[in-house]
DNA sequence: ATAAGGCCTAAGAG
DNA sequence: ACTCTTAGGCCTT
């Protein structure tokens, strides 16, 4: 086993581990302490996820927790690259909220969020994630993952306890339509599917977008099955490293209605710009995470 | 290009 | 206990 630990008051606006990991941006990772989002973790808790060695054999297995100010991390493999690339850690908190607009509804958000980060989950795990995520409830696309995880994807052995990986598109291709609904998919089930299939068989990949224009690279996600404008900026935002991105969901929404009135603008593509340019331009989708996050949680 | 209707289902609200 | 509604939309027509 490899640890090590993070000086969390060298990252700039601080760090909160649960606010990052439970705010519903990634389903990638699972608490140690019993089930996510019902509530705060016991403070020894760790956050385990396992991401692929990027080659041949097992995936690498990560765990962190947040212990006297510091992040502390352990795994099958030096992993300290890994968990501030997976938690952007080095991004500049406090410049890009000071880089903000200054709009009291944002201030509100940043001021009772404080140390939320965005992640940068690995992109076919992201993608799968969020066809998932359609009328769903954060506590039920958590669960969906973590089956698909259990019935699709590698064991990975650590410390004593087995980790189940994220399925590869190669081995969820091989589910079928009847054994997702089975498990409890529903109408997401076909999609999933022909998404995995899509990526295994190489006719697209969600990597692919990165090198896109932004409006281009949604352009592009939409093509997999189950992917609208809404699930392709939540994959652009929280995995392809598109800061700008600004899904437009059910909450965000509701604000544009009550504090943003003048972005409505009829079309997904037209009322995002505009929003976007609202919220600061180049950070907009940091913005419109705390934004989304104060809504939901209503903290 | 934009507008309705249908869709799975667990879990919370009434 | 039982019904009704809701949940970070998407696909087809």
């Amino acid at each position: 086993m490899e640890t090590g630990t993070i000086s969390i008051d060298e990252c700039s606006g601080g760090f909160d581990l649960y606010r990052t990991l439970e705010s519903g941006q990634t389903y990638l990772w699972r608490r140690s302490d019993g089930e996510m989002y019902g509530g705060t973790p016991a403070s020894d808790a760790w956050y385990t996820t396992v991401v692929s060695s990027g080659g041949t054999g097992d995936g690498d297995v990560i765990r962190v927790r947040t212990r006297d100010g510091r992040l502390e991390w352990e795994s099958t493999t030096d992993a300290e690259a890994l968990v501030r690339r997976l938690l952007r850690l080095d991004d500049d908190l406090e410049e890009i909220v000071a880089a903000g607009p200054d709009d009291p509804l944002l201030h509100e958000a940043y001021e009772a969020h404080h140390g939320m980060r965005l992640v940068q989950d690995p992109p076919f795990g992201c993608l799968i994630s969020f066809i998932c995520s359609a009328q769903m409830r954060v506590s039920r696309i958590h669960t969906m993952v973590t089956t698909l995880a259990r019935e699709y994807g590698d064991a990975v052995a650590f410390d004593g306890e087995t980790y189940q990986a994220f399925p590869t598109p190669d081995q969820l291709a091989t589910a079928t339509e009847a054994e997702l609904r089975e498990l409890g998919l529903g109408y997401r089930a076909p999609y999933v599917v022909r998404t995995a299939e899509m990526v295994a068989n190489g006719e697209a990949h969600p990597e692919a977008a990165r090198g896109l224009e932004y409006e281009d690279a949604r352009e592009y996600l939409t093509q997999f099955v189950g992917v609208g404008d809404k699930v392709a900026d939540c994959v652009l935002l929280f995995s392809l490293g598109f800061d700008e991105a600004v899904p437009l969901d059910t909450w965000i929404k509701s604000a544009i209605e009550e504090y943003y009135p003048d972005c409505d603008r009829g079309s997904y593509a037209a009322t995002s710009r505009a929003l976007r340019d609202s919220l600061g331009g180049e950070y907009a989708g940091y913005a419109q995470t705390y934004v989304f996050h104060h809504l939901r949680t209503g903290e």
